[in-house]
Formats: structure tokens, sequence, C-alpha cells
DNA sequence: CTGGGAGTTGGAGCGCGCTCTAAGTCAAAT
DNA sequence: ATTTGACTTAGAGCGCGCTCCAACTCCCAG
């Protein structure tokens, strides 16, 4: 699988791909093409799948980063890993907490708009 | 009130106050005292409030100035601003449905990992 | 053999949202 | 009289997450 085709298929870019790859979020840098571009396995294709999915819910790019330190020390790190992904899973239902909240806010301004537009007050 | 019982109140720093007043998002400037220091009125604070709840919720600045401006103009904005908050209220339902979504991957995870750690694969 | 297109690298640049610094003013406390 | 502390300004700096640039190699089609 080329560069391109990785973008394509993730959504990120291939600039993107390389600062991932730069920055510490692979497994292991993926291997090379005789002509030494990259190709990406599947087994990659499927990580960078999961690196978008942690990346969409907030998670900043310094815990990938230790995530994917932990995944690459195999099967000694299942607890911090786990303890990990604990971690980003309580800022994300506090995120959701969060929007609920401010949600009412919003809904309870537009209804005022709302009403103010039909000149009820 | 002073600008240090305002960030007290509002959990921004003074700093930050005077940047969003510096960037358009005031109503208007607040009042001074004689030596120039800012005197917010009560009203200041409520708008800062309803800011700092757009924020949380992941309005861009940009967005908060527009709607800054709209509110400047009057009751001839409402409409503009109802609008405006009903696209932020779509871009917040689609964050709170994203998360949603990407839980369930995270919880899949900890759950994958609960299992290694226990031994069962 | 000449383009064009896809990839490579190191490193610079950017947009956002703050965050802080430097230098100054003023008022109250010692 | 001096120090402390809260404020003022213009403007610089920063962390994050990309995003892009310049210069290059390589391969293939015309």
């Amino acid at each position: 699988m080329t560069i391109a085709q990785v973008a394509q298929r993730t959504g990120l870019t291939a600039h993107t791909l390389r600062y991932y790859e730069r920055t510490g979020l692979m497994l292991e840098p993926p291997p090379r093409g005789d002509n030494g571009h990259r190709r990406y396995t599947e087994r990659d294709a499927d990580w960078i799948a999961l690196l978008t999915r942690l990346r969409a819910s907030g998670m900043p790019i310094a815990a990938m980063r230790r995530y994917a330190e932990l995944a690459r020390r195999g099967r000694d790190s299942y607890v911090a890993r786990k303890e990990l992904l604990e971690a980003h899973r309580a800022d994300m239902i506090a995120k959701i907490e969060q929007l609920r909240s401010d949600l009412e806010i919003v809904d309870y301004k537009i209804d005022l708009y709302s009403r103010r537009i039909r000149g009820e007050e």
C-alpha cells in the first residue's frame, strides 16, 4: 500500500502520515520498496485507523505517542495501555457531559430568539 | 467589578479577558474607573459567562466574534444570531455523536486488554 | 531524452487561542 | 519616602497539530 492509498483510506494527508511517523506514532516505521517509498502493511493501515479514532475523540498527540510506545513493549504493557485508554475514556465522558450541558444553554438561547423573532417579547 | 473578580468568577485569566476584549468579543468595552482600570458591569460578567460556555462547547473565537458583532446590531440580528447558534448546535450534536461512536472502540479496546490481562487470550 | 507524476528528506511556516513580558501608572500601607 | 500590589498598554512568544516548501530521486510514457 502506498502512502497515497493510506491517506485516501484514513482521510489523513500524506504529509500528516509522515508527520505521525516522525513523531513516534507508528509501531514501527513502515517497510520501504526498492525505490525507497513507504509500503504500508495492512497492519499499519489498521493501526493508523485506530490513531485517527483516538485523535478524533480528542486524544492529544503526546498521549498517542505514549500509547504507541507502550504498544511497542508488547504484552508487558497491557495494564498501562488499559489505564491510558481508561483515562481517555473518562475525558471523553466528561466532554460529552460538558457538551450536553452547554447544549441546554444554546437551546435556550435559540428558543429565546425564536420567540423574539415571532414578536412574543 | 474588577478584572480580577471577573477572572475569578468566570475561570478566565485577566490576560484572557483583555484578549477577548481586544479581539472584539465584548458587546462594548467595559467602562473605566478614575484610575483607568476596567469596571465590569453585571451585564459584562453575564456576557462573558455566556462566552465561556460557547468556548467550552467548541465554538471558535471567530464565530464568537461574529456573534458579538450581531449582538451589537440589536434586534435586527435576531434571525442571524439564531442561525449562528443553530449552526453551532449542529456542530455540537455532531461532536457528541462522534464521541459516542469513538467511545465504542475505546470500550472495546479496554475490554480486550481486560481479558488479556486476565489471561483469557 | 524529456516530461510528468509520485515519492523522499529536513526544516520552515502557519492558524489558533491563549499567555506572558516589559515598562509604566496609581493608591494604599509602612 | 518607599514599597507593595493591582492594574494599564503594545507587542512578543508559545504549544499544538498540522501543512507546506525546496530540492531531490526515481520511474514510466511519449
